[in-house]
DNA sequence: ATGAAAGCGCTAACAA
DNA sequence: TTGTTAGCGCTTTCAT
């Protein structure tokens, strides 16, 4: 049972004496470091492109950089993280910098292994997607690698923050309702495993928000709230708490796309239709919210320029800067046909 | 400005000083290799305690593993693909191997380079998601690093294969959709960019048993395909293309259920309402299918048990086996509310 | 402008 | 059973 044969790697050594120079200078041509003659550069090259040499990551981190950014995803099927991704992979694409991602959920437990598992692998730099471990240990890791935290609105020292506006957003969505003559506004809340400061998190400020304009409208009666978590299967068990309810919401603001399409499903196992019965909103304007057989009222948050900017502002870090910085997009409310005015039965979308 | 001060990282030699013992002696204990004392064992394991010691990656690579897994997966918002990595997760815990993907598209230059950086940085095996890299390079490749190619019907001596029997898959639905009373079926395709031998690639096997199935019915004169990429966009310009044809079809079989919600926007966008006008049905069974407002016909493969599988067999070729395998699992049909009799007016969804 | 050589943290062959 | 030591491929002083 033939024993895999492993070719050996072509090292910089040997690309030196194919072009009968010194390491050294390899190693300076590969960095375009200062100090080598144009000549020397081509015979280097030439010998790099003739042997098919490509540099050893790990030899490189034990000395260097090795050239990737660790990306902290807590969830596959959020619809929402392949936009940040995108903005964030444009970003990248040029340099010698690659993005490799780990899964960081479900749980705190999990979220934690994750990101020892990006440091224990030497990136240059770590982008976390809503984290939810504490405060302090994120400075823990900030402190050893660039870090740049997307959603969190927590302010810091070490490490920069990407975010959403999140209170000006959840105000759109739930002022929209109002307008619409809601009162029995309903909430599917994120409750996260960690220890988040709870006026940080997105899904904090989102809930909180929500009560604040519930309260600004005189509904402080009115305040259903479910705490599950931004997903199809929270959204789902979210809605059917809601909705067992009496009296039932007339609408429900779930914090995510994700949920809402959760939300989705129990409000048609329940036999009821939307927006006829109960209007839905979500967030994050997915691309499924705009499917016409969903057509679900979102808020759009622009994840492109979040991962884009998150892109740069991690290279800017391992270029050396100190000082941290915050950037925020401003989002939009998209009305779509599952949010209507209360008991407008005829309006079912087609 | 402060300068980022990077706290030394703590060393196997630190832990070997604490203890008062050699490095060897710690190297052991950490892969808890043969001949330690438990008095040793011990001593280590808490001087490794006291100062939170975490071995160095990029070190360990140099000699021997890296304990990490490289997950290649050409697009992100495929929602089939995190069934997949839940069962490969599944199987990774409790090990010492971490899973950290790539995104390898769009496109094969793309994924070209994504392998190339799992390959660089030295990963203990490769889980290729239906890869578009022609087979020679998948050898190369998998010749370095143990390998397992999901998706792919080729036969390799040198990687595994992981695969649903697409043949059975598609023949289900052209089946259902025959029974059902249609004739003018049509397909969405995927057209890789790359060059998989044409007959290997899963959605190519799809492809041909739809042909083949309806010419086994007499249909050859009925076979309208549009081959444009397995993904919301690509179901939505394939659709289009196919309703532009005269007469129009009456069922659209989509590959793959990202290209059916594509699909699905162009129906709707056509005015055509689903299942009355045309019925649809793709291949996946994902979450979405189930959501009842879209409720999709749909071919189920057991993704999780394939990441499990999947994950099982690359254990199993780094602790050394050197023959290759092939799995397989069995599709079923879940059929729902896009599909129905052609011309059935009264059965929309509700 | 160029090269020699000292490590980076770890593993494994070998000695004791 | 335990420890000594030679690298793994690369970057980076420091000479030349």
């Amino acid at each position: 049972m033939a024993t895999r044969e492993r070719p050996r790697r072509v090292t910089i050594a040997d690309v030196a004496r194919h072009a009968g120079v010194s390491t050294t200078a390899v190693s300076k041509v590969l960095r375009s470091a200062y100090g080598v003659s144009p000549a020397m550069r081509d015979r280097v090259k030439a010998a790099i492109e003739e042997l098919g040499y490509r540099p050893h990551a790990a030899a490189r981190a034990m000395r260097g950089r090795t050239f990737t950014i660790g990306v902290l995803l807590p969830d596959l099927r959020n619809p929402f993280f392949p936009d940040i991704l995108d903005g964030l992979n444009e970003r990248l694409a040029g340099t010698d910098y690659q993005a490799i991602m780990v899964q960081g959920g479900p749980g705190t437990e999990a979220e934690a292994r994750a990101i020892e598992a990006l440091v224990d692998r030497q990136v240059d730099g770590i982008l976390m997607i809503a984290p939810e471990l504490g405060r302090a240990r994120l400075e823990e890791v900030a402190a050893q690698v660039p870090t740049v935290v997307l959603g969190l609105h927590e302010r810091s020292a070490v490490y920069d923050a990407v975010h959403d506006d999140d209170e000006l957003g959840a105000e759109l969505v739930v002022r929209h309702l109002i307008g619409l003559g809601h009162r029995r506004i309903a909430h599917i809340g994120h409750l996260p495993g960690g220890r988040v400061r709870a006026s940080a998190a997105l899904h904090a400020i989102r809930a909180a928000t929500y009560e604040r304009v519930m309260r600004e409208h005189g509904l402080e009666g009115e305040i259903p709230v479910a705490l599950t978590s931004y997903s199809e299967e929270g959204g789902y068990e979210g809605a059917r708490r809601l909705l067992a309810r009496s009296p039932r919401p007339t609408a429900i603001f779930a914090g995510a796309d994700s949920a809402a399409l959760g939300a989705l499903r129990a409000l048609h196992e329940a036999g009821l239709s939307v927006p006829a019965d109960v209007s839905l909103a979500g967030y994050d304007n997915t691309r499924l919210a705009a499917l016409s057989s969903i057509s679900l009222t979102s808020v759009d948050q622009d994840g492109e320029e979040m991962g884009r900017t998150a892109g740069r502002l991690l290279l800017e870090r391992i270029e050396g800067r100190g000082s941290s910085v915050r950037f925020s997009v401003t989002p939009t409310l998209v009305p779509r046909r599952s949010t209507a005015p209360p008991g407008s039965s005829g309006e079912r979308a087609r």
